[in-house]
DNA sequence: ATCAAAACTGCGGTAATTTGCGCGTTTGAT
DNA sequence: ATCAAACGCGCAAATTACCGCAGTTTTGAT
């Protein structure tokens, strides 16, 4: 393989994955560690990436603050990692959108091969960074509020699939109402969501525990799972755990 | 065995492979390493390909690894307000992915109505910060390369809508070859928003102009408006002028 | 057809690039 | 504090690139 063939795939993981481990790359390109470190440092040289110990970092992650301005961001990590204990090898998981459920996107294990249907674009683009997981956009209007499509294409699309697990975020969550919701469409949509899993796990932030909104999406009885940042023994989660869903 | 026909060969074996290494050339031509060398040089100076350490390289190759920072950024900035003149209120539009789109996209006029079908989450995303803009996304398996959706379900949708106009980036464009592409799903995406679009605009930074792939998208007729960063007269025009196309 | 100029090719010698390895140093986690 | 992993530096071997030269072929004009 020639230094510029292996240059520019060291930049494809780079602006794939916004970081590489020098451990990978030896073995994926099949080189000793000094040619590696070099590459990197001739890349870094180009200003085209940051070297770190042990690797090296995409310049534009750095520089993209969207992140940080990410509202309660700590607590949609936590929710994202214990989320990701769901997910196993071989699964097939529908995702809704949002930003809790890009941070669970983020955290996934890299050597996870399963397939994941998604209405957020966002949502694909990210998961489209790793090489074993088959994404499927499921297609249709796009919402301007939401970032996500629905519509009744959408609706007709998600009936013909059977997934595994689904994992969506919320507006509201309430232990008597259930799932609530402020919009038609969105409503609508996460009913056909909870239709065509065989498990649910809802994303949840703790300040939008008890709120019960206008529209039912489902009873808190069709969900199966509840994150939220909070400790699984928190008080405020006393009402859901009499409801017997399971509390991560 | 000609000159010329060596850089036919040449020229064959890197737009088969994207590279080629100079060993190997010497063996399959039977010639010494200088006569290689001094070929790949000449074809250095007509602009066909990249030359490294050990070989050379696909130009189309090495650009559909598009950095960080977008390659050609203000090449493609131009292309894409050229693009925006061809939109008028009302109309149906559909669009491909990439950069060049995506900085077409950005150059929209604010008040615009009109509906734009794309297979980019990208693209969407971007085009929902038009109010007045209805955006569809078409829905499928997602290309973790190209960043768009694609598969039969994409075309099958394809297939079922009519748009005003079609507007997309390229790979490859040549006065005699028309468009071509590397990749067979690729290919056959472009064949399918081809088919659906009364007009077909074509946006193609210069250095992609006078390249053909393997694989055949459609000819050069079957374009309606060729939009590139150069002026109109530019010589490096005459050979798509001639082929009576709108040349933006 | 003939001859000179230009182009092409291969060869020898030299310079530059690339790569892996050894080895002492730095880094980061426990 | 300690230790393994990661790092950087210099060196040597191998590969590749470059330069000038000479022999050969092609070109083009008479």
């Amino acid at each position: 393989m020639l230094k510029k063939e292996r240059h520019d795939f060291i930049m494809r993981q780079i602006n794939l994955h916004n970081r590489v481990l020098t451990s990978d790359l030896v073995q994926l390109l099949n080189v000793s560690e000094d040619t590696i470190r070099r590459d990197l440092q001739e890349l870094v040289d180009e200003n085209l990436l940051y070297k770190v110990h042990g690797g090296a970092l995409s310049k534009s992650y750095h520089s993209s603050f969207d992140d940080s301005t990410v509202y309660a961001r700590d607590s949609k990590i936590a929710i994202g990692k214990k989320a990701v204990q769901l997910i196993k090898d071989g699964m097939v998981v529908l995702t809704g959108g949002g930003t809790t459920i890009l941070e669970f996107v983020k955290r996934l294990p890299q050597g996870l091969s399963a397939t994941f249907f998604t209405i957020s674009p966002l949502v694909a683009v990210e998961l489209a960074k790793y090489n074993n997981i088959e994404v499927i956009l499921i297609g249709g209007l796009f919402s301007k509020n939401s970032q996500v499509t629905y519509g009744g294409q959408v609706i007709t699309q998600l009936s013909e699939i059977k997934a595994d697990l689904c994992l969506m975020g919320t507006s509201a969550i309430h232990p008597d109402e259930g799932l609530t919701d402020t919009y038609w469409e969105i409503n609508q949509l996460k009913k056909a969501m909870l239709a065509c899993a065989k498990k649910t796990a809802v994303l949840c932030i703790s300040e939008k525990l008890d709120i019960a909104l206008r529209l039912r999406v489902c009873p808190i009885e069709s969900i199966s799972y509840l994150i939220t940042e909070l400790e699984v023994g928190h008080e405020s989660l006393a009402g859901y755990r009499a409801k017997e869903l399971n509390i991560l």
